[in-house]
DNA sequence: ACATCAAAGAGAGCGCTGCTCTTGCTTTTC
DNA sequence: GAAAAGCAAGAGCAGCGCTCTCTTTGATGT
């Protein structure tokens, strides 16, 4: 009963993962805007509305699809981080990045739904996509934190913050990475949003007739980011 | 006939004006996504078929709101730079990326029909978008520029560029900057994508449970940019 | 072992969509 | 004034998200 849980849950799993597959396959296809639950059942060989036994709307549909994107980037983010040596900030911060660039190369439909323009009037629902989507500024909170705690993080050398930035970093460090300085915080806060931009430059096509040599580039915009944030440069 | 030129043509340039309004209320309601071209016909006292004289598709009308977008954008930076004082660099960058905040925050929705997912199978003809979707990087890039020219553009201070970024810095510095140096060149590129990163996270709601004093936060980011540039700090 | 119940698929159908084609009408041009 | 071109309207096609009903099928309690 534990084991094999019995046929039929087991099929609603299988069927639920081969939807959502199918739905991923047809996302790059087609595009978020033109992902049609009728094609998913026929690619399927299911009747339309069969679908609505397992997902109640397509926007219930795209939910998942972005709640598992937040998943699949943040983990790749979060490898990165735990692969590369602690004892090098730089290094770690640099790999944080490259991976999220690499992540999101690789299925550009699927970050293009999680950073891209969000379809109006459903709004991923914040208690399913919440903490999944601050999976990889966590990440990049982790290197500074852990750069922090052996000594490593230097001052950002900008001068204080101005005053209302400040204060909310330091809540924002409190709650998120105790012992934090307040500096870093905000720089990392930002860093989240510029690296995120650089990518979406990326994939999104923005950069397409201007940076040839993109890989280079990104490394070097990101590298400068983390000695915004008090991490030195890397070799 | 060169003034009057016709009540065709005249009406011709007034009722494609209407649709483009209309289609702009539309997608500020139901997103680009579910822009419907019967929709607005209807609204106008149209029927759908009618609409086709104007706009050969429902994308050749997303491409013109797209281009129109760019542009409106691109004259919101151009004419913050114009207005602030060219001895204060820093000031100037500051108030371009001013500038195209406000305006993103005003039209949030024509900002992710440009910055945001593109719809595949359609992407914007580029000999359409090329030149308007260059207006801002071309913004920032004159005042880096006029910076320069005054000798008011300080070194960017972080070491010489890796290889491949330097030298394709330094042909775009040719073709777009001519005698600004690689590392502001290579600056300005990164800010640009940084820029719209941070301002595509307030508009599209990535911020929402995390900076709250966002102005002031923009403000500064943008501020460090400005640093990286080069262009000292604004007072 | 059998009856009961809930889950699942099939199919029809509603109102909407983008888009095409044909049919008349009006403005422009010669 | 006649021919040509531009334009709106209407019907119609295939596809869409979604709902409802009906039948089949797997799980469950006795």
């Amino acid at each position: 009963m534990t084991a094999i849980q019995g046929a039929r849950e087991r099929a609603r799993r299988e069927i639920t993962a081969a939807i959502k597959d199918e739905a991923r396959r047809r996302l790059a296809e087609e595009g978020a805007s033109r992902l049609s639950l009728r094609a998913v059942a026929r690619e399927l060989g299911m009747v339309s509305s069969a679908l609505y036994r397992y997902f109640p709307s397509r926007d219930e549909l795209l939910t998942a699809l972005i709640v598992d994107a937040y998943d699949a980037l943040g983990e790749a983010a979060e490898r990165a981080a735990a692969r590369a040596p602690r004892t090098e900030p730089a290094v770690r911060w640099r790999e944080v990045c490259r991976a999220v660039r690499s992540w999101a190369l690789a299925h550009p439909h699927e970050f293009g739904l999680i950073h891209g323009t969000p379809v109006p009037g459903y709004a991923a629902p914040p208690q399913l996509t919440g903490v999944p989507g601050t999976r990889v500024p966590r990440a990049l909170l982790a290197v500074a934190l852990d750069a922090h705690h052996d000594g490593l993080l230097g001052a950002s050398g900008f001068g204080p913050l101005p005053e209302p930035v400040r204060a909310e970093a330091e809540a924002l460090a409190a709650q998120n990475a105790p012992g934090l300085p307040a500096p870093a915080m905000a720089a990392v806060t930002a860093a989240w949003a510029e690296l995120v931009g650089l990518v979406a430059f990326e994939v999104f096509g923005q950069y397409n007739g201007v940076v040839q040599a993109r890989e280079e580039f990104f490394t070097h915009a990101v590298t400068r980011l983390a000695a915004e944030a008090g991490l030195g440069a890397a070799p």
